[in-house]
DNA sequence: TCAAAATTTAGACACTTGTAAAACCACAAA
DNA sequence: TTTGTGGTTTTACAAGTGTCTAAATTTTGA
C-alpha cells in the first residue's frame, strides 16, 4: 500500500480507495483470482490504469489492503489479556463472528478459489499476521522455554487452522463445536503411546 | 507439472526436468522469485521457452517440482505407526535433518525472498501436504472427536511452525532444542487462569 | 479570485506471459 | 529406404504488466 490506511485521508482517496476494494470483492465472488486482471478492476470502478497503480502496487497490494478492511471491525481487545483459556476463546469466538458476517462473501470466493492457492492463503495469513502480533503482546511477560514469539505464532496457527477448516473448507460446524475442537487440539497431551 | 514425476520418465526428458530445477535452484539463491523470468530460466540452461511450457505450467509449476525434488530423498515412515510421541518427533527429526542438509540453499533463498513472502509460503505449504497427508494415514483408525483430517493438520502445520522458525527465520538452534520447543507447544495443556 | 502546488489521467513504452501453428528432428516399423 | 509418429523448437501473436512523461485537472493558500 502506498497510502497508510490508519492516517487520515482525504475524501477523495477515500472514495478511489473505497471503489477499487469494491471492485476486487465483488470480481473475487465470480472468477478465480488469478484470473482477476488490473484492466478488469479498472473497468469495474471506472477509474484509469494509472490511478490503479497510484494507489497500489498491483493487485496482490489491492487484495491485501481488502482483508485489511474486512478485519478491520474485529474487536480483538480480549487478546491484550492472555494467557488465559478465555481470552484466547474470546478471540476465537470474535473472528469466529466475523467470519460469519461475510459467511457469503467467503463462499462465493472459495467457489472460485483453490483453498490452498494463493488467495486463500493470502487471506489466512493476513489475519495470521494481526492475530500473532495480538498474542505476542498479550504474552509479553509469560516466561517459557519456548519464545514468546513462536508461542504467539504457535496459538495464531491453531485458531486460524480450525477457522479454516469450518469457513474456508467449508465444514460449516457450529460455534460450540468449532470450539471443542480448538480445545481438544490445545489441549489434548500430545500423542498417548499407550493409545488405541 | 504436466508430467508426474513418480512416473518413469525416459532419459532426455529427465535431463530437461533437472536442467531447469538446477537453472530455478540456482537462481533462487540469487535474486527474489518474484523477479525471475521464464526467459531467464531458459537462458541459463539453454532450452527455448517452448520447451519451458512443455514441461511447466509456469514458473510456480517448477518451483513446486523443485520443492518436490528436495524433499523426495526424505524417509518419512515413521508417520505410518502414529499415534506416538516417538514417532511424531521422528518425522520431525528427519525432516530437521532433511532442512540442515540444504541448509545454504535455504539461508540463500531467505536472503532474497521474504519469510512471508509468496516462495516460502509455498516450500513450507508443499511441505505441509506431504505431512498432513502422512499423519492422516497414521491416525486413521484413531479417535476423537475432532475430525482426524484437522487433527492431521494440525500436529503438520505445528512440526513446520518450529521448523520454519529454526530455519527459514534462522534463529538456528539445535535438534534437542527445537525438539523441547516443539514438546512444549503440543504438551502445553492451554494455557492456565492461574498464571504469571 | 487567481496562481502555484499537488494529484490525477492519457498515452506510450519495453517487457513478460501463455498459446498456437507450422517447421523440424529422431527414431521406429514397414 | 521410406514413411509415420511423437516430441521439440521456431516463430509469431494477443494480451497483460508496471513505468514514465506530459498534459489536464483539482486543491490550496495568499
Amino acid at each position: 500500500m502506498k497510502y497508510d490506511p490508519q492516517k487520515k485521508l482525504n475524501r477523495n482517496t477515500q472514495r478511489t480507495l473505497k471503489a477499487f476494494s469494491e471492485a476486487m470483492f465483488g470480481l473475487l465472488g465470480e472468477k478465480n483470482f488469478e484470473k482477476i486482471t488490473v484492466n478488469e478492476l479498472c473497468a469495474r470502478c471506472d477509474y484509469p490504469r494509472a490511478t490503479f497503480y497510484n494507489y497500489f502496487d498491483d493487485k496482490y497490494d489491492l487484495v491485501s489492503y481488502c482483508w485489511y478492511q474486512l478485519g478491520k471491525d474485529a474487536h480483538l481487545d480480549a487478546a491484550q489479556t492472555l494467557p488465559t483459556n478465555e481470552s484466547l476463546l474470546a478471540v476465537f469466538d470474535e473472528v469466529y463472528r466475523l467470519f460469519t458476517e461475510h459467511h457469503d462473501l467467503l463462499n462465493r470466493v472459495v467457489e472460485h478459489n483453490p483453498i490452498d492457492g494463493l488467495l486463500i492463503n493470502d487471506f489466512i495469513h493476513h489475519f495470521n499476521q494481526v492475530m500473532t502480533q495480538l498474542f505476542a503482546n498479550g504474552l509479553s511477560n509469560h516466561q517459557t522455554k519456548t519464545p514468546i514469539e513462536l508461542m504467539a505464532q504457535y496459538y495464531s496457527n491453531t485458531v486460524l487452522l480450525v477457522l479454516k477448516w469450518v469457513f474456508l473448507a467449508q465444514h460449516n460446524v457450529t460455534l460450540d463445536t468449532a470450539r471443542s475442537y480448538l480445545t481438544e487440539l490445545l489441549t489434548k497431551p500430545f500423542l498417548s503411546d499407550a493409545n488405541n
